[in-house]
RNA sequence: GGGUGAUUAGCUCAGUUGGUUAGAGCGUCACAUUGACAUUGUGAAGGUCACUGGUUCGAAUCCAGUAUCACCCACCA
């Protein structure tokens, strides 16, 4: 390809698209046609099918996609699995919303079957959108394996765990109190609860006691529920109290005689010390209730209103009730006192509607079952290190979570999600069957029969499975477990990506399903992603309006400034912030990356340079450098990857792009031509490059091979270059480079124009003296040295000129006239300070016994070998100052 | 009430087995159009690594405590 048909700016719109085609066109995504033993396995987060995709996921998929394409190069087999999520209560609020703007519909105006196909069509259709988006970043995943939650073979799976769970004894259906959303009218497990602190009030109320005239005083922040107290509690040991436990007391209100108990889960230091027992709408009263044997009289009903037992009362909401009652507690002389309290209001996470706490029918999953405990095998797993955890500390955030893990509420009393796979005798309720089939049939198809009575009259369980029931179980069930081929390859996994909000959401979830169904860890690694932020650190949110568009960045900027933005600069389990400057610098970096490809295009296209060669054939000083530092860097950004540090090595690969191969060695190749050497290296760093910035380096590559049907992203990893490497001469080089940097910035010291010729002198014999002299040409054009005199050793050093050091070697600059002496005499004197400083700080440590007897005894040769050359130094510049008098 | 993370240059952040005279990008300032790139190049200024102790020959790095910020968890009515 000719040059100057290649733009002069990278532009990202006119490659992406054409090159994400081709890959996906020849397969590349697919695992199949590569035959290695070795494989790598990614089961892609599903992101709920309900909306679009924000930074935060494309965050996630940066990183993954940069592992899997490293981990591809290797020759690995390697597959990206992606999904989606149907998201249980999310999708349906979010349907709802939406049936109610567009058609001012509810969903029990369509009904439930309806209702469903309804959401699942539009499930599909944001699905879509959003692999349309998935495409864009670049994300290298296998499309024909994708897998929906509710697809019907992982829908299988999925009531298959439920099945085994429940003949295990695990699951189990019981009445229990449990988080009510009144809003999706339905119930919600501990995590899917938010907790805000709010202002509010702690109530004091006095409970007459029985035929005597005083009063107990509780104190409460809900005092709408005392209609359904069925005891006053006290701490057995509280003097205060001794005296009453066991007294009957008159419920106000309600005027119900109630015990006063004694619990020791009461603290005595709060409020009055009295504590009013409701076991319907209170976790803690519940457990009380249950130990006391106490009545749980549910007042507040599923609609957030009074129930019938709630007397007068019955039918308003619970905020008019809280008036009222306060009402006509202080008309009554009853209501003590109201004191300003701060209290956690429980939320519904996806409505934001107050959770009313009330007993009810539910499914649950004991954690901790006799036959099987999902919780100690997983912390089992964890503390023998069976996951490695990045960051390291998430485990023990982990273990902890798990240690203090109640039972799990997973029923759920919206249509949106999996069925709950259990069935009810009908002929049992109707009276037709004298026979025992009460039970639940617990199958994961529909029975024809009831097993017992032989009835046909089945009722399938109204309630769907938590959503969280279904994704803990995503690795395998979308890998087809255990009968597919993909399961027997791809299970377990490598490496499973997420953000760290999803800790205990999801990854504990994945933890204990895996162990229990597999017997074996879901993956091997588990990294964490940091939350995306704006530029003030505040989180993004919709209503905030501060969310950045991925889409309009790729548009912007292209998808590899996007990558290289989310990735470089922040570090696992972290927040990063993201704003336009950052991806502007990196697609910056993309477009120099395209120049560089310009500039060896150029060069092989004049130098006819048919094919990158298989040998470098280092020839100058230069070409051993620069090569040394690619095989270091080569072996650095590999071990980078494999240890999880896709910034610090993305970081490594930038500073050697372009400090080093672009703004030195292309430099050097406009002077001292070896095409091998610019070509090869060039090449690996497109290898090296291609996980982070997929497009740019194969659009680079692709105009190196404009004819040739081969994709950098299939090529092989660069590891363990042989290069024949002559060290002595790159670390030559190295000192040719600081004393190009020493002069430029004398120049810029003393405002000497760029354009005016310099003239050095250089002792001849000098230790080094020659890298001066062979690169001759190098030191005219980068330096602006117009001529350089060889003097001999024995001779005085050159008047009227500045003297460089560079180690062992000085270097004189003739400026007679040019600058001022005195300024130069000053500025040598604050560099011998600080070199003096330094020797003795290096001396005061080597005069320390305890450091030459206990440190390492290289490190002690390094500091002598410090300190020898500092010393050497500040003698040489003793003696320049003097001359310059 | 418990727990986690953060605190390093004006800003955003690196710094993983403790051994540099503490780094990068952005921004700032000065200069520059040399065969790719102004989405560029060259150079400079800028930091007692939050604070206080401790361990160590040696601490930004390990330990303890304090402060500030952020987040998570928890049945204190």
């Amino acid at each position: 390809m000719d040059t100057h048909q290649i733009s002069k700016t990278y532009n990202a719109q006119e490659w992406e698209d054409k090159l994400y085609a081709k890959w996906e066109e020849n397969g590349l995504f697919q695992p199949d046609t590569c035959q290695s033993q070795k494989r790598y396995s990614n089961i892609l987060p599903p992101p709920n099918a309900n909306g679009e995709l924000h930074i935060g996921h494309i965050s996630g998929y940066t990183v993954m996609d940069i592992f899997g394409r490293f981990e591809r190069m290797k020759g690995k087999k390697t597959l990206l699995l992606p999904g989606k999520d149907h998201a249980g209560i999310q999708t349906q609020v979010v349907f709802e919303k939406k049936l109610r703007a567009e058609k001012n519909l509810t969903r029990r105006d369509l009904g439930r079957e309806k209702f469903y196909d309804a959401v699942y069509a539009f499930c599909t259709e944001r699905a879509n959108y959003m692999r349309a988006q998935e495409k864009k970043i670049g994300l290298s995943a296998d499309w024909s394996r994708e897998k929906f939650t509710l697809d019907p073979e992982v829908s299988r799976r999925v009531l298959e765990t439920f099945v085994q769970m429940y003949k295990d004894g695990i699951i189990y259906r019981g009445k229990r109190i449990i988080n009510w959303c009144p809003r999706c009218a339905t119930a919600l497990s501990d995590i899917e609860v938010i907790r805000t602190e709010t202002a509010g009030k702690l109530y004091f109320i006095k409970y007459p006691i029985k035929n005597s005239g005083q009063f107990v005083t509780v104190a409460t922040t809900r005092p709408e529920t005392m209609l359904g107290d069925t005891a006053v509690a006290v701490h057995p040991d509280d003097t205060r109290y001794t005296d009453l436990i066991g007294k009957t007391l008159i419920l106000p209100l309600q005027n119900r005689e109630i015990p006063i108990i004694a619990d020791r889960r009461i603290d005595s230091t709060f409020g009055t010390g009295a504590v009013k027992i409701t076991p319907a709408h209170d976790p803690l009263d519940w457990e009380i209730g249950k130990d006391h044997s106490l009545d749980a009289l549910q007042v507040i009903d599923e609609k957030a209103s009074i129930s019938s037992l709630g007397g007068m009362y019955a039918g308003l909401s619970v905020k008019d009730a809280r008036k009222k009652i306060l009402y006509d507690l202080a008309r009554l002389g009853l209501l003590e006192k109201e004191n300003d309290h701060a209290i956690n209001l429980s939320q519904c996470e996806r409505c934001k509607t107050t959770i009313e706490p009330l007993v009810s029918e539910q499914w649950f999953i004991n954690v901790d079952a006799p036959k099987y405990s999902l919780k100690k095998k997983s912390i089992e797993a964890l503390r023998s290190n069976a996951i490695a955890f990045h960051p390291e500390n998430m485990r023990d955030q982990m273990i902890h979570w798990l240690d203090n893990l109640h039972d799990w509420c997973i029923s759920r009393q919206i249509w949106w999600g999996h069925r709950i796979p259990v069935w009810y005798c009908l002929a049992y309720d109707k009276g037709q069957c004298q026979l025992k089939c009460k039970d639940p049939i617990v199958s994961v198809s529909r029975p024809s029969l009831c097993p017992i009575c032989g009835s046909e009259d089945l009722k399938q369980d109204e309630d769907t499975l938590d959503t969280w029931f279904s994704s803990g179980q995503w690795p395998y069930t979308a890998l087809g477990y255990p009968e597919s081929d993909d399961s027997k390859i791809f299970y377990p996994t490598d490496t499973m990506i997420m953000g760290r909000d999803l800790l205990f959401f999801w990854a504990s979830r994945m933890l204990m399903f895996g162990l229990y169904r597999t017997r074996e860890t879901p993956f091997r690694h588990l990294y964490f992603t940091g939350l995306v932020r704006d530029k003030e650190g505040q989180k993004m949110s919709k209503s905030q309006g501060n969310g950045i568009d991925p889409l309009a960045m790729i548009e912007k900027y292209g998808a590899d400034a996007l990558r290289m933005a989310l990735v470089i600069g922040g570090t696992p389990g972290n927040d990063i912030r993201m704003y336009d400057e950052k991806i502007e610098a990196a697609r910056n970096f993309t477009n120099k990356l395209w120049n560089i490809g310009r500039y060896v295009n150029a060069t092989i296209i004049k130098n006819q340079v048919s094919e990158v060669p298989a040998n470098p054939e280092p020839k100058n000083p230069a070409d051993h450098w620069i090569l040394s530092r690619l095989q270091e860097v080569n072996g650095e950004v590999t071990r980078l990857l494999e240890n999880y540090q896709p910034s610090l090595a993305g970081e490594k690969l930038r500073d050697f792009t372009w400090g080093e191969f672009a703004d030195w060695y292309v430099e050097i190749h406009k002077i001292t031509k070896n095409d091998k050497v610019l070509c090869y290296v060039f090449e690996i760093l497109l290898k090296l490059w291609h996980p982070f910035m997929p497009f740019v380096t194969e659009a680079v590559y692709q105009t190196f091979h404009p004819d040739a049907k081969t994709f950098l992203m299939i090529e092989n990893w660069p590891d363990n270059l042989a290069l024949e490497i002559n060290s002595a001469d790159a670390n030559r080089f190295q000192s040719v480079i600081g004393i190009i940097q020493k002069i430029r910035a004398t120049r810029a010291f003393y405002k000497i124009n760029p354009t005016q010729q310099l003239s050095l002198s250089i002792k001849e014999g000098v230790r080094e003296w020659t890298l001066i002299r062979d690169n001759n040409e190098i030191f005219q054009r980068l330096a602006r040295v117009s001529d350089i005199h060889v003097i001999n050793l024995t001779d005085p050093a050159p008047e009227k000129s500045l003297r460089i050091s560079f180690g062992v070697l000085d270097v004189y600059i003739k400026l007679e006239g040019v600058i001022d002496f005195k300024a130069e005499q000053e500025r040598l004197g604050k560099e011998k300070k600080e070199k003096e400083k330094y020797i003795s700080s290096l001396k005061t440590k080597l005069e320390n016994e305890n450091f030459i007897e206990r440190a390492k005894p290289d490190i002690v040769q390094a500091e002598q070998m410090k300190l020898e050359e500092a010393c050497k130094q500040l003698s040489d510049l003793e003696q320049h100052i003097a001359l310059l008098r």
